[in-house]
Parts: structure tokens; C-alpha cells; sequence
DNA sequence: ATGCAAACTAACTTTTAGTAAGTACGCACA
DNA sequence: TGTGCGTACTTACTAAAAGTTAGTTTGCAT
């Protein structure tokens, strides 16, 4: 059983019901999610993706040090999470679509959200790196 | 040179510079910072610490799953970039206490942010993973 | 005819995370 | 006065994840 369908799962034990909805317990179906959106590509493709579809290559040209890979797996763990959509076309060569669903689009704020923090407090978060003072 | 290093060089190259605010760009030091804030104890000890301070052994039990190993990695890394205090009293058996920095609340509120919504929207998530759609 | 481009997947290597055990000392209990 | 627990770590080892390289199929440009 996965995590999302423990928490789906109406006969859930009574420990399960427990975590629910809590981060911190360790079981709590919520940190595989977690653990897709903050993945190091996973905050890049949504912040990509919130520009609009791209196809596959697109996406890996726009995010640099991507491997073919790990971007190919990333998007898949998104789009089982139904925050991305992916459409292909039959044809060769292949042709494939990526964009956020409505969904996805809420996450990719939120993400957006912390990434422009960290750039803009950059500068600050570095001078308190290098006077060794938190 | 570090990757902080690198941002706060006043004699970087063109294309450092360039890169600089980036986080698509491969270089950008920003992937550092988002590295540390978005690892798995990461978001977890910030969302902790915003309720105030704890000691090493409290984030331990709070934190469900974290070993100490990977606890006290993370709280360097958080401490690295400013966003965590640490302060030690020099007793024994040790006594150090951990809190958030300024710049570290401003974090964890966006981090919470993320988490919060994931939390509230993991049944419509769960839903759309079952029913194979995205 | 040669080579490139698309979107992957499979096999292999390197890096990172996780586990188990060790450390120094003090206190409570017996 | 001995046994064991609690504190905040670090070190050595193992498992898991990420990264690298090479292959796939077919059409189009050279």
C-alpha cells in the first residue's frame, strides 16, 4: 500500500488515523509529496512550468545541470501527484507536452514563493555564512 | 571557493555574473540555500522551531523518523546559512538549545506555507493519483 | 548515406541518506 | 558503589538515491 492510498483507505487503523494530516508523524502520507514538490528538480519544473506547457526538452535546456533522467522521473512523480499534465502526441519523433493542472499551479506559487525568498535574501543569508554569526 | 563564496566575489567572471538570481542557472548559489531549506528535515525542523526553541533531543522526538545523524547535519546546514541560532551551554550532560534566526522565521513561514497547503489539498492530490488523471 | 533530434529507458557509478555503535560525564536508584 | 539512563554529538558502515553513459525508434535535413 502506498502512502496516498493509506490515506484514502477507509479501513485505515486507528495509528493511521492518528498521523493523519500531521508532517511530523512519520507515517503521514503528506511527506511524499512533500518530498516530490521540494525535490531539488521538482521546485525547478514547476517554477518552469508556471510560464507555461513545455516539452520535454524545452524543460531540460531551460533547467540547467538536469539530467535526462532525473527530469524524466521528476515529471512523473508530479504528474502522479496530478499537479502536472502530460500530453502525448503519437508521432516520430516523439512530441510531449507538459503544463500545470489547476492544482499544480497552486503548488507552483507556493514554491515560487519560497524560491524568490531565498533570491532576494541571498545576500543576507551569505553575509551571515561568512561572519559565522547565525 | 563556495557556491556563497562565489555570490559575494566582486571578481567574478561575466558569466558568474550572469547567472547571478538564477536558480535555472546551474551556478546559481541559491541552490545551495534551497537545498538545505527544502531537505526532508529541513522543512520539518524550521516548522518546528517556529514554535518556539527546542533542544537537540525535544526535535528529535518531535520530528518523527529524523535519526540524530541527519538531525545535526541539517541543523548545520540551517545554522551555515544563518536561519538558525545555536547556542550551547557548556555543561554536562550538554545542554544546547536551537531557535529561529529572523531570516530563519521569514523562511519557515513560506516553507509552512507549502506545507500547510499540501496538508489541506492531500485528499484532492490522493484523488487525482487514483484516478490516474492529472 | 550520415548525422541529428525527439523522449525516454536500462545499466552502471558516485554521492547522499540512514543505521548502529561509541564518547564523556552526571544523576538516580539500589 | 555499581548499573543504567539521558545528553549532544561523531564515526564507521550499509542502503538508497542521484548522476552518467549509452542505447532505442523513426523522420528530416545535408
Amino acid at each position: 500500500m502506498t502512502p496516498a492510498q493509506a490515506h484514502a483507505d477507509s479501513s485505515s487503523s486507528l495509528s493511521e488515523l492518528v498521523q493523519r494530516g500531521n508532517l511530523l508523524a512519520q507515517a503521514c502520507p503528506s511527506r511524499e509529496v512533500l518530498k516530490h514538490v521540494t525535490s531539488r528538480w521538482g521546485v525547478l519544473i514547476l517554477i518552469v512550468l508556471e510560464g507555461g506547457t513545455h516539452r520535454f526538452s524545452e524543460l531540460r535546456r531551460k533547467i540547467g545541470g538536469v539530467s535526462e533522467r532525473m527530469l524524466a522521473q521528476s515529471l512523473q512523480w508530479l504528474e502522479g501527484d496530478g499537479l502536472i499534465l502530460r500530453i502525448a502526441h503519437e508521432v516520430v519523433p516523439p512530441h510531449v507536452e507538459y503544463s500545470l493542472t489547476p492544482l499544480g499551479r497552486e503548488a507552483a506559487e507556493k514554491v515560487r514563493g519560497l524560491a524568490d525568498w531565498i533570491e532576494l535574501n541571498l545576500p543576507q543569508i551569505t553575509a551571515s555564512a561568512r561572519s559565522g554569526k547565525a
